[in-house]
DNA sequence: GGAGCGATGTCCT
DNA sequence: GGACATCGCTCCG
């Protein structure tokens, strides 16, 4: 392995379209801080969701307290509670005042399996795409909740949770329909790391 | 391996 | 009161 230098992306990085941070976001690594020890995992699946245009985005019926982070600054956590079960992490993208934002779907898991392993109450020769492939999973293994993180401030070394970028080249992006929702469902707008076995839904077949 | 479905909390109308 | 950016378990083939 080469050294590669490990950055935190930048408030900028945010500050534009959703239909342009969604594929940036692929191969970069989220990051959760606790103590010492450090949870990561590359992301290989984000979807887009927009604003008023798109009916499938929480932004699309206004500001509202829940949403409200959406509609703030570019690079903060939008954490929402799903179906009486689940935890969802979004990132706000484009300036206060425009809303938009990313979904992460799938990360590969990289450090912290165990703890990730027992996050999710599996046992150790589970398959480990159970750990972090779907927004569900991935928000358990890393211990994401609303009352945790939403709100905070991925773009800043101070926090325990954040974004870095660390060198590896891009990946080939392939683009499909959104997943899970109803309205807008056409919209071409969930980028995934093609040929990746954490993707989640069905096992992408290469060749 | 794939379709069907229940669980379960929060938000908005 | 209904919808919901999900998951994991059944049942069927």
């Amino acid at each position: 392995m080469v050294a590669l230098r490990t950055s935190i992306l930048p408030q900028s990085f945010y500050d534009r379209d959703p239909r342009l941070v969604g594929p940036d976001l692929l191969g970069k690594i989220l990051v959760r801080r606790q103590g010492r020890k450090r949870l990561t995992g590359r992301i290989v699946e984000v979807e887009a969701y927009l604003g008023a245009d798109d009916p499938a985005a929480h932004a699309s019926i206004g500001k509202t307290k829940r949403n409200a982070v959406l509609f703030g600054p570019p690079g903060f956590a939008y954490v929402y509670f799903i179906y009486g079960n689940h935890y969802c992490l979004n990132v706000s993208c484009l300036p206060a005042g425009t809303p938009g934002g990313i979904l992460f779907r799938a990360l590969e898991p990289l450090d912290g399996m165990e703890q990730m392993l027992n996050s999710r109450a599996l046992d150790k020769d589970s398959d480990l795409r159970l750990l972090t492939s779907g927004p569900g999973r991935l928000a358990e293994a890393f211990e994401i909740t609303r009352e945790r993180d939403n709100g905070k401030d991925l773009t800043s070394a101070k926090s325990d949770l954040y974004i870095t970028d660390d060198g590896t080249p891009p990946p080939q992006v392939l683009i499909t329909k959104r997943i899970g929702i109803t309205k807008a469902a056409a919209m071409p707008l969930r980028y995934i790391v093609e040929g990746n076995r954490f993707v989640s839904g069905k096992a992408v077949v290469s060749g």
